[in-house]
RNA sequence: GGGUCUGUGGUCUAGGGGUUUAUGACGUCGCCCUUACAAGGCGAAGAUCGAGGGUUCAAUUCCCUCCGGACCCA
């Protein structure tokens, strides 16, 4: 015995900071503990992790979240598994754009496109090293080394070979189709950017005619749009308007270029109590217009155009914005007598997120990712894949049924991926770059290689350098690919497809992909859609879904709630001394939370045990502090106890004395619990198990039978006690890294975090285990009566009856509780 | 407004038709500086398992309705 090799008292944030700046330093050291080595015969695991976007601060919810990605790579580490934990940085996007038009107060379309990205690309460089020094900071082992950046050349030209990969199997199409269209902003936006806010509208009811002579009275707020009206539709069971069906109606203003009257059919969608119960369908006053629209085959017009103005077909409108052709049909329609009655009322207008525009839905043509003739497929693939936890799998399959149209995946925005093609100056031809090269066709010309396909049919003509002269002046395209066709490629890219085809082929599909349910519906499904169409195989083995992080009262942490918590308050809580203190809006008041220490591994360790996979977690710092620390603490402390007695050369070769042969048996039982545990992804099982053990069973009860030897140099002891605490340290060392990594250092000379093969067991009895409560309801009673008796623990005791069950016992409980 | 998920002591969590007088942790209360640990130990109190209805010999567990929360969509 001697003193503890641990010379600290207790586990602090200032040695956590310090065991973490070391294990980053070196950066070979590093690389060679966590970076991927394909080439180690070991079996793969790529973890298709969530590149994250920098947008100034990541939210605590999303760090916890990878903090339990970094458990399941360094658990998968521990049984033996080649490891690729990629960090990935997504950096495409119109909300970097955005901030730079709110930092310099300026549109984008106002600058020059070069300019523009350039500014975006400094802005996005600034908030992906905050971000970098977070996933340090909390631990996470991934492959920094091979860090990727979906805005980078290889990761971009990954995102446009796949484009004219799928473009050549017929998978990506062109079509001049309705999308939601900001005019302020020049671009398509997705149905997520839509946001609703309540405005006074006019609504007014006009006077139609039949072709017949018989009026009808129309309600609208759109009048403007009478000139794109393509069907009056009446609900099929309202009895009024019988008569009508069939019969055609005029146009009650002028309009130019189109028929003047229009059919009057029946729709299910109509509304017969609102107004007079007869609606106008226009392309395109709502998204109901267009499932209209579609639903009875009818061609839309084009009434507004790209800069937000009326069109030739709008009469005399055309050239007025929406608003002003509103105000001016307003008047016309009153002049012509065709003006019942206008009503002021509230109504719920359909605005961009961002600027606030109110959108239109457009006919442009862009391209679209076909996705509705795949369906069948994608669900006979998902079924391979395994889902953690299963009922997430539901989200998946609820948003799968509602799909109906095609993926539009082109917009007109810059600090994007650019859709890589060019075309011919009779716009009968493209010509698309070889695979991985990245291209800007705004401002460059086909690179050598380039090839040129017919635009219909797709059939491949020849080299665009042999036909170049006979293509004209080729025209750049100038729109850019939707975030999430870069996103869903992220799988693919880990796994080495296109760069190393020899790992892909091992790699593939892709081992886990990790993930929030927020985004089951965009990430995971357009991950799964590219991977069956392009290689028609599920994309993963694992899917693993997580909650989100709330605040401490279980409602969504927002800028306009008040109750957000910032990541690096909580991991820095605690350095140097300062403590960390939040003011959290509460449901009816501010609430001041306080905290003197959480740091990394307190943090980590509460995610593992707070929330199974899936479910929404609550984030409050004083809870994290209260319930977790003190577990730290004490695993510290009984590592710093066993500190004191030196680990045996060998392990003794005479018997164990029943106490070691159970708890080493014990021991066995909960490690299997955890292997397992960590064979399912399950990090809630074996982190709990880990704890019970190490903070219960294993110091209350094994250790005070323990002691005596212990202090007397018994080698059985000393060696149940290291072999213990060397395998637990493995064993637990995803969940907390650098508090196992300095202990098992400390006495070990080796780091838990190298280890590569779980722990062997020692021999697991069965009749051992079942004695376990046994003991633990004995030790219980005997300490309970010695302190009703106001006697010390120490103190001999009499009259105290060993039970039958633990006769093996006698000897050791007689001497730990000094019975008589 | 629609779809899906979810609801267990003050807080978090286990379990899942009958050995349930419902597991464990934090917090609370009481006692204790017992030679690793008061950032600890021991003990105690605290829940008609969101509400109502139904199925069943039996429901916290299955079904329905409602209420609360979350996610996604309109």
């Amino acid at each position: 015995m001697g003193s503890p090799r641990l010379p600290e008292k207790r586990w602090s944030i200032d040695l956590e900071k310090k065991i973490q700046e070391e294990h980053y330093a070196d950066e070979s050291v590093y690389q060679n503990r966590y970076g991927f080595k394909p080439h180690s015969g070991k079996p793969l695991f790529v973890i298709d992790t969530p590149p994250p976007y920098p947008s100034g601060t990541w939210h605590i919810g999303a760090v916890a979240q990878y903090s339990m990605i970094d458990v399941l790579a360094r658990s998968q580490r521990l049984l033996g598994k080649e490891v690729y934990f990629p960090w990935g940085v997504d950096r495409n996007g119109i909300n970097i754009e955005f901030t730079v038009e709110k930092n310099t107060k300026r549109k984008m379309k106002t600058y020059d496109r070069e300019e523009f990205l350039e500014l975006c690309r400094e802005t996005i460089e600034t908030f992906t090293q905050a971000m970098r020094k977070t996933a340090a900071r909390v631990g996470l082992s991934c492959d920094f080394a091979a860090e990727y950046l979906t805005d980078a050349p290889d990761y971009r030209s990954v995102t446009q070979s796949i484009f004219i990969e799928l473009f050549k199997k017929g998978d990506i199409i062109e079509d001049l189709r309705p999308n939601i269209y900001d005019p302020v902003e020049g671009t398509t936006i997705a149905d997520a950017e839509v946001e609703r806010i309540s405005r006074m509208t006019k609504l007014v009811d006009v006077r139609w005619k039949t072709e017949e002579g018989e009026e009808l009275i129309i309600s609208t707020t759109r009048p403007e749009l009478i000139c794109a009206c393509g069907v009056v539709v009446v609900h099929p069971d309202d009895e009024r308007y019988q008569h009508l069906i069939g019969q055609r109606a005029v146009l009650p203003m002028p309009v130019n270029g189109r028929e003047h009257s229009v059919e009057i059919q029946t729709h299910p969608s109509v509304k017969s109590e609102f107004g007079s119960g007869i609606l106008m369908v226009c392309s395109f006053g709502d998204q109901n217009d267009v499932a209209v629209f579609r639903e009875l085959g009818l061609t839309p017009f084009q009434a507004i155009d790209l800069n937000g103005c009326m069109t030739s077909i709008a009469g005399p409108l055309e050239g007025l914005s929406v608003l002003e052709a509103r105000a001016k049909a307003i008047e016309t329609l009153d002049e012509e007598n065709n003006l019942v009655a206008v009503e002021e009322r509230q109504q719920e207008v359909p605005v961009s997120e961002r600027g606030k525009n109110p959108v239109e839905i457009i006919l442009l043509k862009e391209w679209y990712v076909r996705q509705t003739h795949i369906q069948d497929k994608m669900l006979e693939l998902i079924e391979e894949i395994e889902f953690h936890p299963p009922r997430n799998l539901q989200f998946l399959l609820d948003w799968m049924e509602n799909i109906s149209i095609d993926w539009p995946i082109s917009r007109r925005r810059w600090y994007h991926t650019e859709i890589p093609i060019w075309y011919s100056e009779d716009e009968e031809h493209i010509i698309v770059p070889p695979a991985g090269t990245y291209v800007q066709p705004w401002k460059d010309s086909p690179p050598e290689g380039s090839r040129v396909l017919n635009r219909e049919t797709r059939e491949d003509i020849g080299a665009y350098d042999d036909l170049r002269q006979d293509l004209g002046d080729v025209q750049g395209e100038k729109k850019v690919f939707d975030t999430w066709m870069d996103s869903s490629n992220s799988n693919l890219f880990v796994s080495g497809y296109l760069n190393q085809p020899e790992v892909f082929d091992k790699a593939f599909p892709t081992s886990l992909r990790p993930q929030g349910k927020e985004i089951v519906r965009t990430w995971l499904y357009y991950t799964l859609l590219k991977s069956a169409l392009l290689l028609d195989k599920p994309g993963f083995k694992h899917v693993w879904i997580d909650g989100l992080g709330m605040d401490p009262w279980g409602r969504k942490m927002s800028k306009s709630l008040g109750n957000g918590i910032d990541a690096d308050s909580v991991l820095e809580c605690g350095a140097g001394g300062r403590t960390g203190s939040w003011k959290v809006r509460g449901p009816e008041k501010s609430v001041s939370l306080k905290a003197s220490k959480i740091g990394s591994e307190c943090f980590r360790l509460w995610k593992a045990c707070e929330a199974q996979v899936g479910d929404d977690f609550h984030i409050n710092p004083e809870e994290i502090e209260s319930k977790y620390f003190g577990v730290l603490t004490k695993i510290f402390n009984v590592a710093r106890f066993a500190s004191q007695f030196e680990s045996p050369n060998q392990e003794p070769s005479t018997p164990y004395p029943i106490e070691d042969q159970w708890i080493q048996s014990e021991f066995a039982a909960m490690m299997s619990t955890v292997e397992h545990a960590w064979k399912n992804l399950d990090i809630y099982t074996a982190t709990q198990a880990l704890k019970t053990f190490g903070t219960g069973v294993l110091p209350s009860h094994w250790l005070e039978m323990a002691k005596s030897r212990l202090y007397d140099g018994d080698e059985h002891a000393a060696w149940t006690i290291h072999r213990i605490l060397r395998d637990f340290l493995a064993a637990f060392s995803p969940v907390c890294p650098f508090f196992c990594h300095h202990i098992s250092m400390t006495l070990y000379g080796s780091s838990s975090v190298d280890v590569d093969a779980f722990p062997e067991l020692p021999p697991m009895q069965e009749e051992l285990n079942a004695k376990t409560s046994f003991i633990e309801a004995f030790n219980s009673e005997v300490w309970k009566t010695k302190s009703e008796q106001g006697i010390s623990l120490k103190s001999e005791i009499e009259d105290i009856e060993i039970p039958e069950t633990l006769e093996a016992f006698r000897s050791i409980l007689t001497r730990m509780h000094n019975l008589l």
